[in-house]
DNA sequence: CGCGAAGTTCTTGTATACAAGCACCTGTCG
DNA sequence: CGACAGGTGCTTGTATACAAGAACTTCGCG
């Protein structure tokens, strides 16, 4: 019934943009040059940049410019705190027949995570689904979602994290730990396993923001920065 | 910095009204309608509705017409699951010095409840300024946000069931119980108060679906109802 | 040289015009 | 009577025009 609108593929691809770093945080955005980049008009370009306002990635100043969200920390400590609350309450809801769809989802998931020498970008595709497809597990899989729409700030620390150095593989190690006490039926073994992975992930936070201070917000009172205007031309 | 625009009053406006069934479950609604009568053009009352559409509380058809959503059983589950989640990991997450001017608040949230004789809108507004200070306690106030814009679905539904019937004195007391354990630092007890506090307000929710049925979503591929056209006039 | 005020040019917010499509109504034909 | 074809008026999607404001540049003045 759906037609496919303009609006929703600018909006999936500027979200992207912004995840993924391409788009910096704190870069200024203009809906005219991104509207003729993009080749529409205005409009569709305003409405994806509404919507990734409401997601917190995008901070419009009316009359004054659309900026990256720089990464607040925060609202990573916020998110981090609910997909923590989340996801382990999953796991104690986890039914006593697993679904073996989903189960052997997760099995190539993690074999391809193994596989090793994959692209930073491949892992972290993997990691969404295979966090998304344990909560399936409990059956609340569409609660991914929301905390999937909150953690934006979060994603892109952990990218900052990851550019630096080293090689996903402890936390590769961390879910196949996580899935084997899943499937053992040992929910404490998994509690804590689940717990232990995603607070390493948070403690990588920390570090990569004293390596670059100037990609995370100060206060809240940020004081956007207008590009430079020329003039003659 | 921000100067006000109409837009947000709108999404605001729109947002309550649906929230308190003021626009009925499956109402369709017209841009242009909307528009005239809140003397403003169609665009700040389209971006609030894409809005509204991202949280899940109004359906948008392309070149078909928009709805009010009508109550997904679903979601609500999922919102139970999520607040619960988060509302009881926040207790485990207080810190020994609980903040004055917080705890305060809620005594006085609380002495309002108990008051009696009051409305239902009312107990409402203090019920969700409750919860969210219970959520501050703990410093994660703002994932309150988070939670707010997720539970649509759920306050619909509640607000159907507190429609119907009784007094929410019951709810008052579960409150009272929560913050003395709180306050007492017994956070097993808390956690327990808060449970049953919750999940009381859930299973209620069962009980309203079966009394009213149509105001809720039957299956994924609902098809809208368009308003008769008139043609002569 | 210091400083203030006006001007320029960008920004987003709002209003409006046009385009494309769906659903209903109605007339027509078998 | 039934069914199909076309008209009609609504719907939202997109493009464009205009308005208001903020920040930077620059000019003028003391």
């Amino acid at each position: 019934m759906n037609g496919r609108t303009s609006r929703r593929d600018i909006y999936l691809k500027l979200r992207h943009m912004v995840l993924t770093l391409e788009l910096a945080p704190g870069a200024a955005l203009s809906e005219n040059e991104l509207a003729a980049s993009l080749a529409v008009s205005r409009t569709p370009v305003r409405e994806s940049l509404i919507l990734l306002a409401q997601e917190g990635l995008v901070q419009v100043f009316p009359k004054v410019g659309s900026f990256v969200s720089r990464v607040d920390p925060a609202q990573v400590a916020d998110a981090q705190f609910l997909r923590e609350a989340v996801e382990l309450a999953s796991l104690h809801a986890l039914p006593e027949r697993l679904d073996p769809a989903v189960v052997e989802d997760l099995r190539v998931n993690l074999d391809r995570q193994k596989r090793g020498a994959l692209d930073l970008e491949e892992f972290f595709e993997l990691d969404e689904a295979f966090h998304q497809n344990l909560m399936r597990l409990s059956g609340h899989g569409n609660v991914w979602t929301t905390v999937a729409a909150a953690k934006g700030h979060l994603d892109r620390a952990r990218r900052l994290g990851l550019h630096e150095n080293v090689s996903p593989a402890a936390f590769v190690a961390q879910h196949h730990e996580i899935f084997e006490a899943i499937v053992g039926g040992d929910v404490p073994r998994a509690h804590t396993a689940m717990r232990t992975h995603l607070r390493a992930v948070f403690s990588d936070i920390e570090r990569i923001r004293a390596h670059s201070p100037e990609l995370f917000a100060t206060d809240a009172s940020s004081v956007p920065v207008r590009r430079n205007i020329v003039v003659w031309e």
